[in-house]
DNA sequence: CATATTACCTGACTAAAGTCCGCTAAAATA
DNA sequence: TATTTTAGCGGACTTTAGTCAGGTAATATG
C-alpha cells in the first residue's frame, strides 16, 4: 500500500468528520438546537422511557429534564408517569411531534440519498464498505434476540443465507423461499427457535433450531453477513441456540452441512461437534452431532 | 440486500458520528477547548493563512481572532502579516506549539491504531473500505499537481501501477522499480512531466509524459487507485497531461498499452486517440497516437 | 416501619461557541 | 486620487451545553 494504514484511517476520519459536521448543521435548519433535536429523535410515538434517552445520549438529568419541558411547551411531546414505577416518566410524541420528526427524517433521508447518488455505478461497493465499517464500530453492541421466523427481517436473513449457499456450493439451486414459509411453524416456539443478531437495527446473522424428536433438535440456517465475519458472531449464535436447546430439555443436537463451508465446519469441529451417520440427502455431505 | 441502501448509509452515519464524538472528547484531555484545539491542528510550522483556517473550520472572523490571540498568549503560535498582502495574516507554530501539536497527533494516532487493531484479520479490507468512502467524500477536492518522479509518493504510485499491470496482464512480471529510478530524468522538466492526483494527502492517481523527439511525446504510466475509479479522474489526468504537452510545443502524442486494459482503452478511444504502428514490444499490443 | 435509594425536577451557575458591530489598515477599483 | 472593498481585530452580547446542589415523591431495603 502506498501509504500506511493508520494515515489512511485518519484521512477517512477527516473526510467523515466534515460530512458529519455538515449533517449536524443541517439539522439546525428547523430552529431548534442540536441537543433538543437529538432528544426529539429518540422519542417514539408509542413512548420512550426518559431514563433510556438519558442513557443513550449520556445527558445530565437536569439538562434532559429542561429539554423535555421545552419540547413539551412546544407541543411536540407529552410526558406521563410510568404506571409500573411511578418515579419513572415516559415521553410520547404528540401528532404535532410526529410531523416534526418526519421533517427531520426527511432531512436525513435526503442527505443520505444525495450522498449515495454521488457513488454512481459503485453504489453497491460503497454500501458494502459502509456496512463493513459500521459493523466494526458497532461490534460491542451486537444484540441477539429471538424473532419470528416469518417476519421480513428473518426472511431477509434466510434469503441472504440461501444466496450465500448457492455461491459456495457448486451446482446448487435452492430455489426461492416461499411466502409464507411453510416450515416457519417448526422454528417457532414452543417447537423450535429462531434467533437474529442485530447491529443497530440491521440484521447481520441468524440461526435456528427445530425439533426432530422430544430429545433431539436440529440446528439449521446458521448465517453471518459477510461484513460481520471474523468477529466471533457465529460462535455466539451457536452458543446461544445450544443453550436454548438445553433449556428446552433437549439432550442431543444434530446438523447437516456441506464440505464447501469450511469456516462453519471449523467452528463446529472446534466446539464439540462430532461426525455422525447421514440423516439427510444432498446438498448435505457432512452430518454432525453434539451431546448437551 | 436485506435492508435498503439509504437505511444502511444512515446506520453508517450513526456509527461514525459516535466514533467522531469520542475522538473529539479525547482531544479535550489537554485542557484546551475543542475549537481552539482544532485551530491549533491547522497551523503548520511553515505558516498557514488565517483566512484558510477560517475557511476550513467555517469560523467567524472575530471568534478565530480570539482563538489565535489565546494560542499566541500560550506561546504556541506566532502571527505575522503576509508580505504579499499586508491585510492578511499568517499563523506559524512555535517550537512549543510543535510539541503541543505532536501530543495531539499522538492522541489521534493512538486512537486510529487501536481502532484498526479491532479489525483483526480483516484490516486490509477495512482500510480499503475507508479509502473508498473517504475518496467518495473528498471527490470535489482532488488536486492534480506536478511532482518529481523519484519522490516516495511518485514511487508509491508507480509500484501500485506495476502491481495492477501484473494482475491484469497474464504472464507479465515487470520486476521492481529500481532505486533511484534511472528513467526519472526523462519524466522531469524540462524534458518531461509527472503528475500526481491527491485526495487529502493520499496519492490516488498519476500520469507522466516523456519526449520521443522535439515534436513527439509519449504518455506513460496512467494509473488511478482502485478506490478512485469511475469518477472521471483518468480523464482529468489525461486532459491535463495533454495540455502540458501542447504547452511544451509538442504536436503529436503516442502511447502503448495492452488490450487487457479495457477501461483505459475505452477512455483513449473516446478522447481522440487512434491506432498507429507498433513502436515498442511486449507487454504492449496496442499503439495509439493523437495529434494536438 | 424507618431508612436508604432512585428518578426526576428546578434553579443557580459556568464554560464554550457563536453573533454582531464598529474600527483600522491595506488593497482594489473607478 | 477618491472611493470602495477586504482582512483582520476586539468588545459586547446571546445561545447552547453542561454542572451541581437541593428538593420531592415513589420505591427498595434492612
Amino acid at each position: 500500500m502506498p501509504l500506511d494504514p493508520i494515515a489512511r484511517l485518519r484521512r477517512f476520519n477527516r473526510a467523515v468528520t466534515r460530512e458529519v459536521g455538515a449533517l449536524d448543521t443541517s439539522f439546525l435548519g428547523r430552529g431548534r438546537p442540536l441537543g433538543m433535536a437529538r432528544v426529539l429523535q429518540l422519542v417514539r410515538p408509542e413512548g420512550t422511557d426518559v431514563a433510556r434517552i438519558r442513557d443513550r445520549l449520556d445527558l445530565d438529568s437536569g439538562l434532559l429534564s429542561r429539554f423535555l419541558r421545552s419540547l413539551e411547551s412546544e407541543g411536540l411531546i407529552q410526558t406521563e408517569t410510568d404506571p409500573a414505577d411511578r418515579r419513572r416518566r415516559i415521553a410520547r410524541l404528540t401528532p404535532k411531534g410526529q410531523t416534526e420528526m418526519a421533517a427531520y427524517e426527511a432531512i436525513g433521508f435526503d442527505r443520505a440519498k444525495r450522498l449515495l447518488a454521488r457513488a454512481g455505478s459503485r453504489t453497491d461497493e460503497v454500501v458494502a464498505a459502509m456496512d463493513l465499517i459500521a459493523t466494526l464500530l458497532n461490534r460491542d453492541q451486537v444484540e441477539i434476540r429471538p424473532a419470528d421466523p416469518d417476519t421480513a427481517e428473518a426472511r431477509a436473513c434466510l434469503t441472504a443465507y440461501f444466496t450465500e449457499l448457492a455461491q459456495r456450493i457448486p451446482g446448487l439451486d435452492m430455489g426461492k423461499l416461499p411466502v409464507p414459509d411453510p416450515e416457519a411453524a417448526s422454528y417457532r416456539p414452543p417447537h423450535g427457535r429462531f434467533l437474529i443478531a442485530w447491529s443497530d437495527d440491521l440484521p447481520i446473522g441468524c440461526v435456528s433450531l427445530r425439533p426432530l424428536d422430544p430429545e433431539t433438535a436440529e440446528v439449521k440456517r446458521l448465517w453471518v453477513a459477510d461484513h460481520a465475519r471474523s468477529q466471533g458472531l457465529a460462535r455466539r449464535l451457536m452458543q446461544m441456540i445450544e443453550g436454548m436447546a438445553r433449556d428446552m430439555g433437549m439432550t442431543t443436537l444434530k446438523l447437516d452441512t456441506n464440505s464447501a463451508l469450511t469456516d462453519a465446519l471449523a467452528l463446529y469441529r472446534a466446539t464439540g461437534w462430532r461426525q455422525t451417520e447421514p440423516y439427510t440427502g444432498p446438498p448435505a455431505d457432512i452430518w454432525l452431532t453434539k451431546a448437551l
